[in-house]
Order: structure tokens, then C-alpha cells, then sequence
DNA sequence: TCCAAACATACTACTCGGTAGGCTGAAAAC
DNA sequence: GTTTTCAGCCTACCGAGTAGTATGTTTGGA
């Protein structure tokens, strides 16, 4: 299947970090794994598969990460950090619980469509996969990632009580509201379809109408 | 790993009617096969699972399904169809828009909560798992259930409208607006752990508080 | 007694995660 | 300029697990 051996990929690009090199040859798996786990799930998706998509063989991968599980963890880690910094710089303006929390969700629906297979693979969620024959180490790391997770969520719920505590919003349990809510977001990583072309407003404005809808729904009717 | 041929199990509960009898038997494994895609999803599940779930083996599987994926199609139908019961009362009733929206989305919530492992299930989505390697029939299968999933999307899609067509609701894209509303109402089915004892009314609760949220994301604002 | 429904059992063919060992080219050492 | 080294893979393989099948078996009923 493969053409020939083309020789140190990363030397030809006349890399002089040899770190960074090895974090793009990381990254460059990962996003082929956050593809195929995306289009497929993760039981059914072969790492072979996943190393074709980068024109390469298994032991690639293997070099990089220790097993498919780390891989699929390193998966859902990225697309978690990737949450957190697109939301945490709306939720620490100054501004009120209600347009901060407007700023989040446009944020957050953004990143989904700029970066769906990761958003999509972190909306499956990995307990589904993972609950059994899991070993001791793994288990950290999916108590790890839980805890990513809840962070990110975290950042909600606050939100939420601020404007319950303002008045804005109405009188709700914040962790509660917290769920529909961030449901209401994460659906899109289900449903978006790219369209090539689509522009940058074009985008702004579904992500506009989504953040209207779950802001509407926690505030005071007048 | 079984104890002994027990018999003819259908025929010792004294069933006369045998279509009856065998529509229990099939619905029996599919409620086990429901079980087991909730827990580890469709290619984690190996049918032997399936039918251990039911103290069986693998034979007695195929003498009703002809295949996993068409188990797993049932399972997805099935999840569908409760769900079209489930929220179509509310729809039909002559009450305002807002207040079958409501009801919909409480009969919705309810119904996720009683039936978790169905409605777990098909918000896991199919087609992420058949979308290769299907042959003509289980394509014609794939696009019948998704049929199903666009009828119950449609039941809100249509009161979505009627409220915006009486003022009720805000000037939204429907079809649109349908997305996150389902996405805050499906959410449940990844979020929710039933708690043993957990009473009626409290189930109730839960469910008005989510749908409180989806109405009011649509809701005029005074 | 005989039959067929309703399974159980035993197999096959195949896939896939993981591993062991080999290869290669660039760069360091001399 | 030659030799050595070693990162960065590739190849070949093994063993475990599994969908599907072919055939055997039980049992109630005709």
C-alpha cells in the first residue's frame, strides 16, 4: 500500500527543534485519530485505519503512544483543553452573567465547527467505552479527564449562579440548568455538517442563534 | 457456563397466543441488546453478551434477528417509536403553543428517564457506526429509522412554528431552533443516573425543569 | 410416533491490538 | 571522509475475540 520508504520527513523539513518536531508528528496523529474515532467511534476504528490517514503504518503510532486507549484519552484531553480556552476568556470579562455567558456559548459553538471531530468524539464521551477491563493506570487517566471535563462544566455553573445572584437570570439550580444547557450546545458536534465555503459570519450567526437560544433560557421573562 | 435446557420457557407460561408469545421473546432480547449497546456501544457488544444478558446463547439470537445490525436497527426503531408515543399527545392537544411544547418536552424527559437504555441509544446516533461497510438492505434499513428520527423532529419543528406564527415565541429559524431544543432534551439520556427509589414526583420535577428551559429559550422575552 | 419450533453447540473465517525485530538515513564522533 | 549511532519508523507475526453458520438437540403438541 505504501509507496516507498521517503526517508526522514521531519529532517526534510529542515526542523532545527527537534521537540517541536515530535509534537507536530503527535499532533499530526492525533488529528487523524480524532478523525477516524469521529467518523467511526472508538471500538470500531482499527489504528490501521487511523495510520492510513497519515499515509503511515501502526508502528508510527505505537512509537508515539503506548496504547489505543492513550491515544483515544489524548484525544479527549486535547478536545477538553481546547473547550476550556475558548470559553474561559469570555467567562472572565467583566461584564454581566448574561453576556458572558452569551460570549461562551458563541465561543463554544465556534470551536465545534472549527473543530468537530474532536468536539464530536468529546460529546460520545469515553466512560461508554472504557467502564470495563480497564487497568489501574487507565483508570486515572479517565478520572482525569473526567475532571477536565467537570472543570469545564464548572465554568458554566458559575456563570449561571452569577446571574442568579444578579437577578438576570431566573431562580434555578445552577448544576442542574448546567446539563440542558451544555446539551443544547454539544448537539451541534451531532447535527453540524461543513459546508465548504461557508463563511466566517455565516458561522457566527448559527453560533449567535444557538447562544440566544440557551441564554433566553435562563433568563427573567421581563 | 447454563445450567440446563430449560425447556420450552413460552410454552410453560401457558401463552396460547404463540405470535404473542414470540413478539415477548424478541422484545425480551431486545431490551438486553438495549442494555448492552447503552453500556459499551454497538461494536463493543458482541452478541454473545447479548445473550448471556438473557441467560441464552448466541443461537437464540439469530433464530430472531438475522443480524447484529439489525438488532441494533430494532433497538434504534423501537427507541423511535416510544418516543413518537411519548410526545405525540402533547402535540395534539388544542391547547397554545407554548404549553404543548411543554408538555412535549416533559413526556420527552420522562420518557428518557423510564427508558434509558433506548433513548441512550439512539442519541448515540447510527449512522457513526454503519456508515461503510453496509450492503443495500441495511442502507434501506438506515434510511427508514432515520425517517423516524426526522418525523419526531418534525412534531417540534411544527409546534415551534405555530408559536412563532402566534407570537408566542421569538422570530427563529424553526428547523433550527429544533436543534438545540432536542439537543438540550437528549442530553438527559447521557447525563442521567436513575437512583433507586427515586419517586414519581421527583422524575416530574426534573422533567419540568428542562423543559422550563427549552420553552423559555423560545419565549417572548415580556 | 412424528414433527417442527426454539433453541444450543461447535465450528470457521476474519479482524485487530499489541510486539519483536529489522531497516534507514541523518548526524555525531573520530 | 569514513564509521558509528540511534531516532523513527516498517514488517511480520501472534493470540484473542467475534460475526455468522451448520448442525445437533429438546420438547410440546398434533
Amino acid at each position: 500500500m505504501r509507496v516507498a520508504q521517503e526517508g526522514h520527513l521531519l529532517s526534510k523539513l529542515g526542523r532545527i527543534e527537534t521537540g517541536e518536531a515530535l509534537a507536530d508528528r503527535r499532533i499530526d496523529i492525533l488529528d487523524a485519530a480524532a478523525r477516524a474515532f469521529m467518523r467511526q467511534g472508538f471500538a470500531a476504528t482499527s489504528l490501521d485505519r487511523v495510520s492510513d490517514e497519515i499515509g503511515s503504518t501502526k508502528g508510527a503510532i505505537y512509537y508515539y503512544y503506548r496504547s489505543k486507549s492513550e491515544l483515544f484519552f489524548a484525544v479527549h484531553r486535547r478536545g477538553m483543553e481546547l473547550t476550556q480556552a475558548a470559553i474561559r476568556p469570555s467567562f472572565e470579562t467583566a461584564a454581566s452573567a448574561r453576556d458572558r455567558l452569551h460570549g461562551m456559548a458563541v465561543a463554544h459553538t465556534v470551536l465545534v465547527i472549527d473543530h468537530l471531530p474532536y468536539l464530536r468524539v468529546i460529546a460520545q464521551g469515553l466512560e461508554l467505552h472504557l467502564l470495563e477491563r480497564t487497568n489501574e493506570s487507565e483508570r486515572a487517566e479517565l478520572a482525569d479527564v473526567a475532571a477536565l471535563r467537570e472543570a469545564n462544566e464548572n465554568l458554566y455553573i458559575r456563570v449561571i449562579r452569577d446571574g442568579v445572584a444578579s437577578g438576570q437570570f431566573r431562580s434555578v439550580d445552577a448544576k442542574l440548568a448546567a446539563k440542558p444547557l451544555l446539551g443544547a450546545l454539544n448537539w451541534t458536534s451531532r447535527w453540524y455538517q461543513p459546508r465548504p465555503g461557508e463563511t466566517q459570519a455565516a458561522k457566527k450567526r448559527l453560533a449567535e442563534s444557538i447562544a440566544d437560544f440557551v441564554v433566553a433560557g435562563l433568563e427573567k421573562k421581563n
